[in-house]
DNA sequence: CGGCATGTTTCGCC
DNA sequence: AGGCGAAACATGCC
């Protein structure tokens, strides 16, 4: 699940803590900064903030960073403001627990933060560096975006897809902008016109805004139930078409994105 | 068993 | 020098 959208809505959920202090950390070590624990300990939250997918809590100490790979979730005072992940195990099992943390005063029982990510690719960090993240895809204007192409080559999905480029967009997101701007994934940035760049910021800050309201990277048109292979396009009804970009598979409609 | 999965980093090759 | 693509990472599921 863990695109920009995800995280904002982690970032939401985290408010809660705003004002409470951490007092029992526990961290997987393997996915976390070295002195995490002691670093964090005793300090009170004071904001949280989101800078692409990384979620930010700001303590009277330290920022912790919340990074989620391809598998993580979060919960906050036992509950899960997502709790079906898309492409990841359905089962939620206390051995893929990352993080754990306990607040005072508490909410319930069990732990007030918690990040589960079977994967692990997932990150906990202290003062993430956030500097090489580009503009934000939910805010993005053409302007930027055509700053960003400026000077390169690469096809358009692989740039959606560098969060120096532009933050938050994952594979599922990157889809859908490319299929509401009619622009083929396969395209290279310096055949895009001042019309194709101005479409597409304006279609990530509209779709975007949409999709955060359905509840997710998971509620496009483009959703995960048409990636399979086989799928017709929902606006023309050509078969839907599939193949490696930068990496990942993008899928597309070969006859109105171009 | 092979292949694939909402992600990032690293390593060579231009 | 820096952009780019492939591989690596880690684990579960179909």
């Amino acid at each position: 699940m863990p695109e920009g959208l995800e995280a904002e809505i982690w970032r939401r959920a985290c408010e809660r803590l705003v004002g409470r202090t951490l007092c029992d950390v526990w961290v997987d070590e393997r996915v976390a900064d070295d002195g995490f624990v002691d670093a964090t300990t005793g300090r009170s939250v004071e904001s949280i903030r989101r800078r692409g997918k990384i979620v930010l809590i700001d303590t009277d100490g330290p920022s912790i960073g919340l990074h989620f790979g391809m598998t993580g979730r979060v919960e906050v005072d036992g509950h899960a403001p997502i709790d079906r992940l898309e492409y990841a195990s359905g089962a939620d099992r206390s051995e893929w627990d990352r993080l754990r943390i306990s607040t005072q005063p508490a909410v319930g029982t069990g732990p007030a933060l918690r990040m589960n990510d079977p994967r692990r690719l997932g990150r906990v960090t202290l003062d993430p560096d956030t500097s090489r993240l580009g503009p934000d895809a939910g805010t993005v204007t053409a302007v930027e975006l055509g700053a960003a192409f400026e000077g390169r080559r690469a096809a358009v999905k692989t740039l959606l897809l560098d969060q120096a480029v532009v933050a938050g967009l994952g594979n599922l997101c990157a889809d859908e902008i490319l299929f509401w701007s009619g622009i083929s994934p396969h395209r290279h940035v310096d055949s895009l016109t001042a019309d194709d760049t101005d479409t597409m910021a304006r279609t990530c800050r509209e779709r975007l805004a949409s999709m955060l309201a359905a509840g997710g990277s998971t509620t496009g048109t483009l959703e995960p139930g048409l990636r399979s292979g086989g799928a017709l396009c929902p606006l023309d009804s050509a078969p839907l078409a599939r193949s490696t970009i930068g990496g990942r598979t993008a899928v597309w409609c070969p006859v109105h994105q171009r």
